[in-house]
Parts: structure tokens; C-alpha cells; sequence
RNA sequence: GGGGAUGUGGCGGAAUUGGCAGACGCGCUAGAUUUAGGAUCUAGUGUCCCUAGGACGUGCAGGUUCGAUUCCUGUCAUCCCCA
């Protein structure tokens, strides 16, 4: 009767450490503190996905096994539930997004605590509660209140911003705007992506082929007042902190990459005739380079200043400011005409190489500074607005989108570097303006710079430049500055209050709400759908919440809300301290546990939440809140659990066999005939239908039909998802676990397989039978459970397990010590005395990994409470030394023998051990032995010639 | 186009500093046991020649080495991210 049955035993044990807070996060924390961190999951309509607990239980396997080491452990989880996953599901179910959001959040809870999760429920947070985003206000209310300054690279309170004369003699509201402009959270009239679908603007990154990342809607890029954080100030800071931190060097270039920090130069080029340059050029000389340009000149900012004097025409963005007064007459209609159509493209088709460049001359002219040439001024859009400045010197010879454009409009083409030796180029007709160079050389054409190379050349111009006031060394940023409202009802709202005149219009002023008014809870509203029109939700909400008096001036509340990526920015904080009214969160605690010790997530948010969380903690660090620079020690990314794996063949309308390889997909992703691109249908093959030929598969029927064979993404439409409650159901909690992370390495993408979940299944079956009586009709032992001494075997392989499975953990290999755990099973399996001794360390080595199932054993053994605080098992290295070794003798290095010796044979005694052996001493006779090479405990390799 | 990762049996995967390729699991084959099994136990299982034994074998082609899954060069394929 008892046989192992997780669906009872779950249960209970999870019961048991509720009821008995056994993961409640201790009081006092030890100096050998973990903070273990899960990426928190948005709880979505769908459920946990198996993807999710791939993490969940490397965690907590770590958690669980640190807290047998003795360290004070922090494991806690919660939800990202604002956001336009949870509004969306909330429109399409017809709830408003607080109950829906609840609904999802019960379910995701009650999954997590199905598999077992050793997390401190009492720390359990959303982003939604109002408690929590009272301090995520709070924050914001920092960022709004504190200033980059530049010479400390640091943030500080806006109080301490210096005032210039200027502003200060202009008046108090002079003051305001000043400061309102260094605010890291300010308002811009930006262009900003525009979806009205989902009825919200988009950050860039949320952004991609001109269409949302959620549903793919279409972007339009329209000009909107929006909040945005300025964390362009701290992409130094950002890009430089990186080199510390135990990530994986593929996630901190990925971040490197995005903030794109570039040093180059930014140049003035005086616009109008040559005579008019002279006083200019003899103004700057003396006056030096000025903070903003003004209408007489262009600046652009160029990563090749050692270039200029092939730049042979100028080109700006269709949005640049001065499209207008370089505009000439008889250009002007041409030029209105190109810069609205350029407003419907993306910025990736502008970028585009393999489009044709477009443009449009403006009919102006500026002056090379360093040729003292005029060059045409054009219009295009492969020049971006937002980046450098909008406007860039073009050097065809050397720049590929440049010569790209010099060649549609036959500009000239001017090199002004001869390729080095052994570029990959025609030197000739690079030196003829006829090919495009962009790698290192010797310049030329450059007057007396001719003869350097590039550094060398850029070093002298830059200093020359700066002496002659016309440019400077400056630094760009691919990174732009976080675009951060959204017109959506489900987010945090702004703790912003717009000053009303006696007519109700803004005045332009602005200010916080006081932190003691916090929270502004959203406002209940009959209608939370977006409507299409770019004015948010809350706009709705009514005059009560809308319209706060305070020390009796009329304000209006923001109404814009904030993104997804507000409340995840610093949720590990939180967690610390979740139920502080007093604080975000209390100093000393904050001591303690910060950082994290151990990050894992899905690589997914490489870049935006962990930058953004990164940005948000390096300003509370600036501001004195926080203790360390940065949040996250170690981080590591799981890999994407896949579907099982198909087997896939094509058929034609005609239902012949296709073979995969005259297979490509059309742009609609549809398979089709590489022969006539005609569709094809797909047919889902059983694994008894096909066999492998070489490296194909093919058809058993038709072997020469190849078909396809790999795993896919789970996705609701291909129908492959697998269900996590259902797998629970059938194997067991323990089982989803330890299949999670017998799977193999955490980090890679692996294909699911039901198969492989009975296997290890199969693995707890026999653990249980291991121990307890599986044939008796009530709870009784195994009688091969004694209490005997361990024999010398038995000890080595306990021992050896517990040094591998402990390893393991620490490099987080659960694949391997999953496997070394089933060696064991294996043995002792075998063994008909299975002294106690032995049987309990190894439970204990087990239960990180298979809880429930090494609790219960653990109690049926006699033991009386919880093995989570039990001392984790160490191995004694003493009981692994095996007495005699079996070594592999090579000829050629081709193993012929192998011989049983004492561990530790000198080199000299194992040579000769090796030569007496029958086998190889045959081998070896008549042969000329030149060369033995003896590695002690190893192998013996004779080198022979015949 | 750029960047990153990965290529090992029928499948997932394992292999300290270069030192016995294929641990462990799935699947498969045979046997035992069972009323039955998608239960359990035992044995086998890279390919080929097959007799002890041998030859080949870590995407492909080279190189370094007594010895390469591991290091180097080139190349192909797949996946992911970015444009």
C-alpha cells in the first residue's frame, strides 16, 4: 500500500512549513548572509509556464542548501502586475485590472507554493499593492528632486543645483524652469512612438520593426508632451560599474552595446559665403567654442573628426531645427515634401543599408573648416535627429551610408586615408573616390596632417580644433533618455501636480506631492480602455481626485501613468523590508542584505529591467539611501525550455513529399516550394515514421525525403505548451523539479520531453522503495534499513556523492549532481544492509532538490521535525581514496590494456607494472620503444616505432 | 548586415590543467517475475568488420602534440539577440 505517492505528500509538507513558517526570513541576520533572488513573473492569464520554475528551483535549491549551511537566507518572491500584459488580459476578460490582476496573482500563488518553493511568504509583494508603489512614488519624487552633476558624476538634491547670474536675476520662475530642466525626471515635447492600438506610447525599446512588442501593432512617431528619466547621466557610470560584476560577459556587452558610449567630436560649420566665414572663424578664435550653436552654424558630432577634410557635404536629420532657414525658396517645396514623408518611416528603415538612400538639397552651403570650402547642405534620414546632434559632416571615401549617398546624388568623394597594407580593399580605387575604406591608414590630402594615422590625427585636430574654438572632444551615447510616461489607466500614477491658474490652465508650474500625501491611489473609473486618442485614461477620473487644492492654489494631478518597468526597478529592495510605512526601506536592514547575491532570470531582460533597476539604485546610492553602487553581484540568465521535439514533413497540393531542403519559408513565415513558391503543407510526423540517414532524418517510407526535426518555442499557437498543474498531477512536484534541473545546463535552451519526467520519476520511485517497505500494507521500513556500520564501499560512495552533489550546487551543475544522487540510488539499491548512516546524509544532500519526498523519508526514519536547519553533510575526502586504481596503457596513444595498481605508483614502478603486463609486453615485443610517457594514477602511453 | 551561443549515440546530455569519449537519464533489445502492466528486477545497447580482436568515431577541413570533445586557423550549420 504505501507506495510513494507525491499527491499526498506534497501537500502536506507544504502545509507543514507554512503552518510552521519554516522559510520565515530570520530576525537576525548572520555576517554570512545570501540574498537569493527569482526574477518575479508577471502573473498573466495563462499560469505559470514550466519555463518558470526552471529558475525557481535553481534558487531555491541554493536557498535551501545554504540554510543547511548555516547562513541567514532571504528567498522571497512577488508579481510585476502593472503593465500592459495585466490591462490588456483585464480589457479582453472584461474585469477592471485590479480584480483581474488579483485572479491572476491567487493562481500564480498557488502554483508557486505547489511546487514546493522554500520563499518567506510573509514578504510576498505586488507592484500593484498601494502600499508598495506608495514608495515607488516615492522614488519618483526622488528622481524629480535630484540633478546630475557632472563634475562629480553624481546625483545630488536639486537645491544644490548652482544657478547662473542669468537665471537667478530673472526671476523666481526663471529658477523653476532652470531647475525643472535638470530634473533626472523632466517633461520633454519629444517625438515619441505613438501606438494606437494599445492606445499608449511606446519607449524604444519597446519598440521594434516599427510596430509594439506586445501585439505587434503598428508605431507612429507624433510629438507628445512626456515624462522622461535622464539616464543618459549616468551611462558612464552605467557602462564603467559593469566590469565588477559576476554577470555573464555576453549580458554586460549587451548592456555596454545599448548605452553605446562613442567619443568623437562635435564641429561647428559656419553657414553662408566664405567671405562671412573669416569674422566668424576670427569671433571663435577668441571667444571659444560656445555651449549651444546658434542659426549662423551647424553642429554635428562625429566619431571620425580625423576625417574632416574629406567632408565634402553636410547632412541633416528631416526633424533638425534648422530645416527651415537653410531651406532656400526655390528649394522649399521638395523639401517639405521629403521631410513629411520621412516622418511615416521607421527609424529602421531609415537606417536601413540595403535601401536606397533618400535625400534632398536645401540649397545652402556651410564652410569646411578645415578645406575653407563650401559644401552642400542636404536633408536625409538615414540622419537621425535623436542621436549626437542631428546633423553630421559627410565623408563619402570613408563612411559606408555616406559613400552610399554621395554615389545616388554624385556628391565628390574625396579620400583622405590610404588603406594600410594588407587591407581587404582596392587601394586604387579607394584613391580614386571610388570605393569606400573605412579601416586604418595613413592620411593623406589632409594638408600638415598628412603621413598620421588615425589616432595620431584625431589627438592633433581635436587640440587644434579646440584652439581655434570651432569644435571640441566629445562623448555620444547610442542610450537615450527613458521615455516615461504612458497614457494607459493600469500603472503607477505620477505623485505630480500641475499648478492651475484662475481659469484652469496650467501655469507651467509644477510639484510634488508631498511625500506625506502618499500614496496617490489610481482613481476608480467606469472606463479604463484606452480610446486611441493620445489623452490618458485618468484624464476621466473625477474632479475630487483630479483637481487636490493644496495650501489653497488649484492643481491638476498628472494623469499620465508610469511604464511597466517602474515597479520592477526595485522590487529587490522592497522585499527587505516589504512592510515599512515608515521608509522604502530601513537603512540597517538594507546594510545587511544588499546586494543581491545570486540574480536569476530569463535573459530576456538584459538589457531594459536591469539597467533600469541599475539606473534607479545607482541614484538612491547618489542620494545616500543605499550602501552599495550596484544591486545585482551574481546574475545568471536561465535558458528558454523549449516544446518536445517534431518531427515535420512538407507535402504539396498534389500530396507528394517535399524534402526539407527545397523548403524556405515566404515572408508570412508560411512554408513554401523553393522550386515555384508554392504553399506547402505541414505534416506533423511520428518518431516510428522517420529514421536517420547520416545526419538527416528522413522519411522511413521515403528516404530520400529529408524532414525536418528540432524542438520549437512553446506557444499557445503551435499547441506545444506544457502545462506545469498537469505535470504536478501526474509525476509529482519533486519530479517537475528535478527534471527542471536534470535537463541539463541551467544556462542553455533545452527541448522538453515527457519521457524524461517519468525518468526521473522512476528515480524518486526508487528512492522511496530505497527506504521504506513499498509491499507492506502500513508505513514499515525497508528491512535492508539497519543500523549497522557502513561498510568501506558504502562510505566511499556516500562520500563521494556528498563531494560531487556539493559542488555541484556551488556551480550551480544541477544536471551532474542530479546524476551522481542517482548513482548512489543505484548502489544502494543493490545493497541489502543500508546502515542508517548512510541513508540520512544522503536525504539530506537530496532535499534541496526533492523536498517533500526527503522530508517525509527524513521522518520516517525517526526523525522529529523539519530537515531544512539540518547541518548540510560533509565529506570526508580520507573515506574517497579508492586503495587501487585501474590505468589505461596506451600504444600510440591508443588504449590496448589496462592494469589494476596502488593509488600513488611512482612514475618509474607504474612504467614498469605497465611493461609486465602479458598484453602490452607482447605488443611491445620486436618494437622500438622511443618515447614513455608516465602520468602517475593516469595512463602509461609507449611510444613505439616497428 | 552586426553581435552572442551551440554543434558529441536514436534522444536529453557527461567528461579537473589536453590524459580511458559517451557518466546519468530516456528510448530500444533480450530475459526473469507477474492474472495483467505504461509496475519491478537482471543483462545488453556509438558505428562497422566480427573470432580472440580490430577499424572508425565528438559538424567539416587543416594544424600543434606522445596524446585533442578540450588549444590554434579556416569553414559549414542551427538557435538567440540587435539593426
Amino acid at each position: 500500500m504505501p507506495r510513494y505517492n507525491p499527491a499526498e505528500i506534497e501537500p502536506r509538507w507544504q502545509r507543514y512549513w507554512d503552518e510552521n513558517k519554516t522559510f520565515q526570513t530570520p530576525d537576525k541576520v548572520s555576517d554570512d548572509k545570501v540574498y537569493i533572488l527569482d526574477m518575479f513573473p508577471y502573473p498573466s492569464g495563462s499560469g505559470l509556464h514550466v519555463g518558470h520554475p526552471e529558475g525557481y528551483t535553481a534558487t531555491d535549491i541554493v536557498a535551501r542548501y545554504s540554510r543547511m549551511l548555516g547562513k541567514s537566507v532571504l528567498h522571497p518572491m512577488g508579481y510585476d502586475a502593472f503593465g500592459l500584459p495585466a490591462e490588456e488580459y483585464a480589457i479582453k476578460t472584461n474585469t477592471p485590472p485590479r480584480e483581474s490582476t488579483e485572479a491572476n496573482i491567487s493562481t500564480f500563488r498557488r502554483q508557486l507554493k505547489m511546487l514546493g518553493f522554500s520563499y518567506d511568504w510573509d514578504r510576498e509583494l505586488a507592484t500593484t499593492d498601494v502600499e508598495y508603489f506608495r514608495w515607488t512614488q516615492w522614488i519618483f519624487l526622488v528622481l524629480f528632486d535630484t540633478w546630475f552633476d557632472e563634475e562629480r558624476k553624481q546625483g545630488r538634491p536639486i537645491e544644490e543645483l548652482p544657478i547662473p547670474e542669468s537665471v537667478e536675476s530673472a526671476g523666481p520662475a526663471a529658477v523653476a524652469i532652470y531647475r525643472d530642466e535638470h530634473r533626472l525626471a523632466y517633461q520633454s515635447d519629444a517625438l515619441v512612438n505613438w501606438c494606437p492600438a494599445l492606445g499608449t506610447v511606446l519607449a524604444n525599446e519597446e519598440v521594434i520593426d516599427g510596430r509594439s512588442e506586445r501585439g505587434s501593432h503598428p508605431v507612429q512617431r507624433i510629438p507628445l508632451r512626456q515624462w522622461m528619466l535622464r539616464i543618459t547621466a549616468y551611462a558612464d557610470r552605467l557602462s564603467d560599474d559593469l566590469e565588477d560584476l559576476n554577470w555573464p560577459d555576453g549580458i554586460k556587452k549587451l548592456q555596454r552595446d545599448w548605452i553605446g558610449r562613442s567619443t568623437g567630436a562635435e564641429i561647428d560649420f559656419f553657414v553662408g559665403s566664405q567671405d562671412d566665414a573669416q569674422p566668424w572663424q576670427q569671433d571663435r578664435a577668441t571667444g571659444g567654442f560656445p555651449r549651444k550653436p546658434t542659426d549662423c552654424e551647424i553642429r554635428v558630432y562625429t566619431t571620425r573628426p580625423d576625417t574632416l577634410f574629406g567632408a565634402t557635404y553636410m547632412v541633416i536629420a528631416p526633424e533638425h531645427p534648422l530645416v527651415e532657414t537653410l531651406t532656400t525658396a526655390d528649394q522649399s517645396a521638395a523639401v517639405q515634401k521629403y521631410c513629411s514623408e520621412a516622418a511615416f518611416k521607421s527609424d529602421r528603415d531609415r537606417q536601413d543599408d540595403k535601401t536606397k538612400k533618400t535625400g534632398v538639397f536645401t540649397g545652402s552651403y556651410a564652410i569646411n573648416p578645415a578645406t575653407q570650402q563650401p559644401i552642400p547642405i542636404w536633408i536625409a534620414d538615414y540622419v537621425l535627429v535623436s542621436y549626437g546632434t542631428g546633423a553630421i559632416m559627410a565623408v563619402p571615401a570613408h563612411d559606408t551610408r555616406d559613400f552610399q549617398f554621395a554615389e545616388t546624388f554624385g556628391l565628390p568623394i574625396i579620400p583622405v586615408y590610404q588603406p594600410s597594407d594588407g587591407a581587404d580593399v582596392d587601394v586604387k580605387s579607394v584613391l580614386a573616390g571610388k570605393a569606400c575604406y573605412t579601416g586604418p591608414g595613413t592620411a593623406i590630402h589632409s594638408g600638415s596632417y598628412d603621413g598620421m594615422d588615425i589616432e595620431q590625427f584625431k589627438r592633433q585636430i581635436i587640440a587644434d580644433m579646440v584652439a581655434a574654438g570651432w569644435g571640441r572632444e566629445a562623448v555620444n551615447y547610442k542610450l537615450r533618455d527613458w521615455l516615461f510616461s504612458r497614457q494607459r489607466f493600469w500603472g503607477e500614477p505620477f505623485p505630480i501636480l500641475h499648478e492651475l491658474d484662475d481659469e484652469g490652465n496650467k501655469t507651467g508650474v509644477i510639484r510634488g506631492v508631498d511625500p506625506a500625501d502618499l500614496p496617490v491611489d489610481l482613481p476608480v473609473l467606469e472606463d479604463f480602455r484606452p480610446h486611441g486618442r493620445p489623452e490618458p485614461p485618468l484624464e476621466k477620473a473625477d474632479d475630487q481626485w483630479l483637481y487636490p487644492v493644496v495650501d489653497g492654489h488649484r492643481y491638476k494631478r498628472e494623469t499620465n501613468t508610469m511604464p511597466q518597468w517602474a515597479g520592477s526597478c526595485w522590487y529587490y529592495l522592497r522585499f527587505i523590508d516589504p512592510r515599512n510605512d515608515q521608509a522604502f526601506i530601513d537603512a540597517e536592514l538594507e546594510r545587511k542584505w544588499m546586494p543581491v547575491d545570486l540574480y536569476i532570470g530569463g535573459a530576456e531582460h538584459a538589457v531594459l529591467h536591469l539597467l533600469y533597476s541599475r539606473f534607479w539604485h545607482k541614484v538612491l546610492y547618489d542620494r545616500g539611501y543605499l550602501s552599495c553602487p550596484e544591486p545585482f553581484g551574481q546574475l545568471v540568465n536561465q535558458g528558454m525550455i523549449l516544446g518536445e521535439m517534431e518531427f515535420t514533413g512538407y507535402r504539396n497540393t498534389n500530396e507528394q513529399w517535399i524534402s526539407s531542403v527545397d523548403v524556405e519559408t515566404n515572408e508570412e513565415r508560411q512554408p513554401v516550394s523553393k522550386e515555384d513558391g508554392s504553399p506547402l503543407q505541414v505534416v506533423k510526423l511520428d518518431s516510428d515514421q522517420t529514421e536517420k540517414r547520416g545526419d538527416f532524418f528522413v522519411l522511413k517510407s521515403a528516404p530520400e525525403i529529408r524532414i525536418d526535426s528540432r524542438a520549437h518555442k512553446m506557444s499557445k499557437a503551435r499547441g506545444n505548451v506544457v502545462n506545469p498543474d498537469e505535470v504536478v498531477a501526474d509525476y509529482g512536484a519533486d519530479a517537475l523539479r528535478l527534471y527542471e534541473m536534470f535537463m541539463g545546463p541551467l544556462e542553455q535552451s533545452k527541448p522538453w520531453s515527457m519521457a524524461g519526467v517519468s525518468g526521473v520519476r522512476n528515480f524518486l520511485d526508487r528512492v522511496w522503495r530505497m527506504v521504506v517497505n513499498d509491499r507492506a500494507e502500513e508505513y514499515e521500513l525497508n528491512g535492508a534499513i539497519t543500523d549497522t556500520e557502513p561498510t568501506e564501499d558504502q562510505l566511499r560512495v556516500l562520500h563521494k556523492t556528498i563531494k560531487a552533489v556539493t559542488e555541484d550546487i556551488e556551480t550551480l551543475s544541477f544536471n551532474t549532481a542530479i546524476a551522481r544522487m542517482m548513482e548512489f540510488v543505484n548502489f544502494f539499491t543493490k545493497e541489502n544492509e543500508r546502515p542508517r548512516s548512510v541513508i540520512q546524509p544522503f536525504l539530506l544532500i537530496l532535499s534541496p532538490f526533492a523536498p517533500h519526498l526527503s522530508e517525509e523519508l527524513w521522518l520516517r526514519l525517526g526523525n522529529g521535525q523539519t530537515l531544512a536547519y539540518e547541518k548540510w553533510p560533509v565529506f570526508d575526502a580520507s573515506l574517497i581514496v579508492e586503495q587501487s586504481i585501474e590505468i589505461p596503457i596506451q600504444l600510440k596513444g591508443k588504449v590496448r590494456a589496462r592494469i589494476r595498481v596502488a593509488r600513488g605508483l611512482e612514475q618509474a614502478e607504474l612504467e614498469k607494472a605497465a611493461r609486465s603486463d602479458e598484453r602490452i609486453s607482447q605488443l611491445l615485443e620486436g618494437k622500438q620503444v622511443r618515447k614513455v610517457i608516465v602520468v602517475p594514477d593516469r595512463l602509461v602511453n609507449f611510444v613505439v616505432s616497428d
